[in-house]
DNA sequence: ATTAACTGCGACAATTTGCCACATTTACAT
DNA sequence: ATGTAAATGTGGCAAATTGTCGCAGTTAAT
């Protein structure tokens, strides 16, 4: 265990911003915008602790996770994203990674997340049904991610137009709860 | 390693059509509709496969997951997340459930599912998702029937507008398949 | 009798979807 | 390298769906 932190996310500023909070917090950060980047970062680098944000509709994030986990076995991985749909959530989980975060968050919040860890998983279930806009929007990625993000075979899957699917996948989601 | 499937839902004639489509394929099923019921079944009978429903009742499927785990520790559960949020799933995983599916679902996917695990690490399932029209019938008229046919209430729970959900309502439910 | 909540439905505007076409890109075998 | 098949991104326009408002009728409770 040492106190080296990775931030992987393709916004630089984002990158700065959490860097320059962790440095203030006693940790080592060095940040990469990139797969390839993050793969040369860790050649003669070995983190302990690692922020990773996920963007949706786009693997690049998990398969850097992926790569870290095969690297680095004991790594302590939080991943971050703006939209988080169940499918990659879970597969991210899957993986090895530690928690689970939504942007936007703060420093304090990744912290808490990964001093947490193991210790305690409280859980709370939304009782109230999904608006019917979520669960579309839901159902739209984890048929996307089982199809490996062929939106093509997709869209014939759920019944729609190709057209159609595309556009959705451009929006955001809608929140869980009224 | 043996045919023994546990079902929990509350939902008894979920139980039931699932229990026989099982029994069916040569398994030997027992099912139970809530936290307590599981305990006492699993007593004396060691199950090798699970299938449960996320929102049973009060006491939160999740709870039963970690109760089989520890109990049963190499029993094979596959987890159904009607309405689940993603804190849920992913809280899920992390306890050791194997997938994770959405309702509704059938028989056949249960047993991919599981079977997939056994096979190797790669996720992928490959069953016929539901087309988006079909998914969202089925969620409305499930959240109707928990509103006791309240329309208007139905509708704002749904995120939805009222005229809108009385006009699908009077529309025939999707073809399954393609 | 009055109030409040729910329902059914018409009309019109706003938005979304289906559909077609076409230029690119990607993957892969030759 | 070249060809080929599949997938993607995009624009435009007609068709379909949805949001919004209003209003009359019903039901239930006080």
């Amino acid at each position: 265990m040492n106190k080296h932190f990775l931030i992987v996310d393709d916004d630089k500023v984002f990158c700065q911003v959490i860097s320059s909070a962790l440095e203030k917090r006693g940790y080592h950060c060095r940040t990469a915008n990139n797969h390839r980047q993050t793969f040369e970062l860790i050649q003669n680098w070995k983190p302990y602790y690692a922020v990773i944000d996920l963007r949706i509709g786009n693997d690049s994030g998990l398969k850097v996770c992926q790569m870290l986990l095969e690297k680095i076995p004991d790594i302590h991985i939080v991943i971050l994203t703006g939209f988080a749909s169940i499918a990659t959530a879970v597969e991210a989980i899957k993986l090895g990674v530690i928690q689970y975060l939504t942007k936007p968050t703060d420093v304090d919040t990744i912290l808490k997340a990964l001093e947490q860890d193991q210790a305690n998983t409280k859980v709370k279930i939304t009782s109230n049904p999904l608006p019917i806009k979520r669960l579309e929007w839901e159902h739209l990625h984890k048929v996307l991610s089982e199809n490996e993000g062929n939106i093509t075979r997709t869209a014939k899957q759920l019944g729609m137009h190709r057209r159609t699917l595309q556009r959705k996948l451009n929006k955001k989601p809608v929140k869980e709860n009224d």
